[in-house]
DNA sequence: GGTCAATAGTTTAATAACTAAACAAACGTG
DNA sequence: CACGTTTGTTTAGTTATTAAACTATTGACC
């Protein structure tokens, strides 16, 4: 097996100390014997790592004694208020920013409409303008930020942090990573939008800890972000899990990317849009280049509205039968459709796990759960893990790399 | 990042002796000095770790003077004659057993036809007469038999080492390790037919050593092995790959796992049977549970018999356009499509490419490689690849787990 | 109240595997 | 023939681990 990582004696020392990290974030307060326990070390070990970790302040101690045996014992803690850290969603129709302490509470929450057809440039503009007020309300709070995280609709080079290609935007080759961290002195850490919310759903959702995991993000533009075997897949140049943009129906509608009969074209916000229309539907003027109607549609099928949901019950079919390729290909053990059309979705959820289930081989199905989130944060959430990641796996060095 | 691992002193040593090894399969021979500054490790270092693995007679040495300044160096090489491994390549019309040394030199090799509808038992009972005389074709030559591998078509359980389900065969349930390895004495590996020419195609291929890689195996059945960042995609219950059997059709024909218009009845061996037949192509009786015909249909292709060629460009554009929703979820650097159907697929190369470029996104289709595979043996090369990888994992410890 | 078991954290010595640096050997070059 | 180059070995020093002993505190039980 290919190892091409090179190891020594601080790679194990580092390797501990994430370890020992990701204990305390997933488990809450712990003692150093338990901690010992789980990964298999001695207390000695974990004491001399957990020193040092205190040191760089990333960790604390109380004392506790309730509900316990023998000696009281010191909890530990991530230390909530080591910085603070700022994810971006930038989004199709709207930039939204979020303020949140490297313990995840949320500080601060603010967002723009961004008009159809705005340029990259301008969204831009009016994002940094957002992120600059980020920035000194943690300051404000005494907290230094250690970095932005952003998701981003399309194409995005992690590395680089350039978005190469928007299929839905048309924006192309925007350099955000090398612009933003000039401006702010900070990391910056560009992410897909999928991935951020697969990001969000590995990390701290319901099914957190979960190794094989899809997250499928249905909005104006529809993308994945999967989880193999506890690490996010990217493949060669990033861009795994655009499966908005491949082909789907024969016949189908014209496609923001150049091709037709694109899965997003059948089951993406436009899809409902335009099958509402051709039912008779009345929607608002200028609604087919944003997803405010979508609130109303999504209340009046609640009300009972029977067109509406037998539209939806159509679209849903759609997502369940595609959902079935993704599996087949993957092989996860939880799937969550989440993005824009998480709530709608959530009113046909029958049609589209039973489309799903008739459509899928029965052995792929026995021990996978199809979850619909109505969360709208999952994506912002993400980008802060995001961060909290890229800080963490260096912890001992600083920013994290 | 979640890293469940443990680690300790003897993790790091294994791991840089599987270091080691590995580079002196990728590159053949080479001196201490030049493995110590492609790992980034220290000449001392190295030496240390060849001397264990010369204790176990895993690497020999050479000397050598010839086009180098300086002092003579040795020459570290794989000892190919520290044992041998068997592969055992379970198709749904024949079963094929390989014996090869370390050094992948092939030392034996034998095939029975199976006929269509054989039972599981059967077709283990005579694979494993075939195995029987491999074992003794291997103890005639001084080789201690070091591992057995099997590629089997359908969803396999690598852990369990059992057939969960074959999709084409309908067998189900057939616990082969467990058998075999009471059986002969010996360590055996269950992987899955698409997985052993992936493992094939990303250790020995033309394109070796590439992280991200998909091998899509076509034949009677159809399904991908997956390469991500170097790693094979297994997926929770290990079945991750299975394409061949996603809805593909509208209004597509019956299929042997009970859905309609799966990907594999309109590209596999099957599909071009159909066609065949269709256009008034005589094929001999009894044809289409096997695929002894396909070579003859291959001549007169070549020979450029005008409908066969036209069937396949048909069967090739199916194909490509498959391949894009591939690549675009898993955003690969090369695709090879291999199996049975891989010398007539060369026949329609252009088809199979134009329908693909047609099919994807533009970004996707920069860096990355569509190539189709003649050689028959990838999948017994894989399996042996597979027994090698396992021992290699524990190179110090005996064999391998 | 005394003893004991359980739990938690620290200290100590031993150990494994690494690095840095010096050393030794052999060869080609000018 | 001196010198630089390359390769492998030896030596001393460093680091992070383990094993085991030690300290400390509490509840349970007699």
């Amino acid at each position: 097996m290919p190892s091409k990582t090179r190891y020594d004696r601080s790679d194990i020392r580092r390797l501990n100390a994430v370890n020992v990290i990701d204990q305390l974030r997933r488990n809450g307060a712990m003692s150093r014997a338990t901690i010992a326990s789980r990964l298999g070390l001695t207390r000695a070990t974990v004491s001399n790592i957990v020193s040092d970790l205190m040191d760089a302040s990333l960790v604390s101690e109380t004392e506790y004694t309730e509900g316990k045996v023998g000696r009281p014992g010191l909890l530990l803690n991530l230390n909530p208020d080591c910085g603070c850290m700022i994810a971006v969603e930038i989004d199709l129709d709207r930039v939204t920013v979020v303020v949140a302490n490297v313990g995840q509470d949320l500080l601060w929450k603010d967002s723009v409409l961004v008009i159809s057809g705005a340029t990259a440039e301008d969204t831009l503009k009016s994002a940094a303008l957002l992120v600059d007020r980020a920035m000194s309300e943690g300051g404000d709070r005494g907290l230094k930020c250690l970095g932005i995280g952003v998701a981003w609709a399309g194409l995005v080079n992690h590395e680089s942090g350039e978005l190469v290609y928007g299929p839905t935007s048309g924006w192309s080759h925007i350099p955000l990573k090398s612009d933003w961290e000039a401006r702010f002195g900070v990391s910056v850490f560009v992410e897909n939008q999928a991935n951020a919310g697969a990001i969000a759903a590995q990390h701290l959702g319901v099914r957190r800890g979960v190794g094989n995991l899809i997250y499928l993000s249905v909005g104006l533009g529809m993308a994945a972000g999967i989880f193999v075997d506890g690490v996010l897949l990217r493949g060669s140049q990033g861009f795994a899990g655009q499966v908005g943009h491949t082909w789907y129906a024969d016949n189908g509608v014209n496609c923001s990317c150049g091709h037709q009969g694109c899965w997003v074209t059948e089951v993406g916000v436009l899809a409902v849009h335009r099958r509402l229309l051709a039912r008779g539907v009345e929607l608002p003027l200028g609604s087919e280049s944003n997803v405010e109607w979508l609130d109303d549609v999504c209340d009046r099928a609640k009300a009972g509205d029977r067109i509406i949901l037998s539209v939806l019950e159509e679209v849903g079919a759609q997502l369940g039968r595609g959902l079935s390729r993704l599996v087949q290909s993957f092989n996860p053990s939880v799937v969550i459709v989440g993005g824009r059309m998480g709530g709608v979705m959530r009113l046909c959820e029958d049609s589209v796990l039973s489309s799903f289930r008739a459509s899928a081989l029965p052995y792929m199905q026995e021990e996978m759960e199809l979850l619909i989130s109505e969360n709208d944060a999952d994506h912002q959430m993400g980008c802060l893990a995001t961060v909290f990641d890229a800080i963490m796996q260096n912890p001992l060095m600083g920013d994290g790399k």
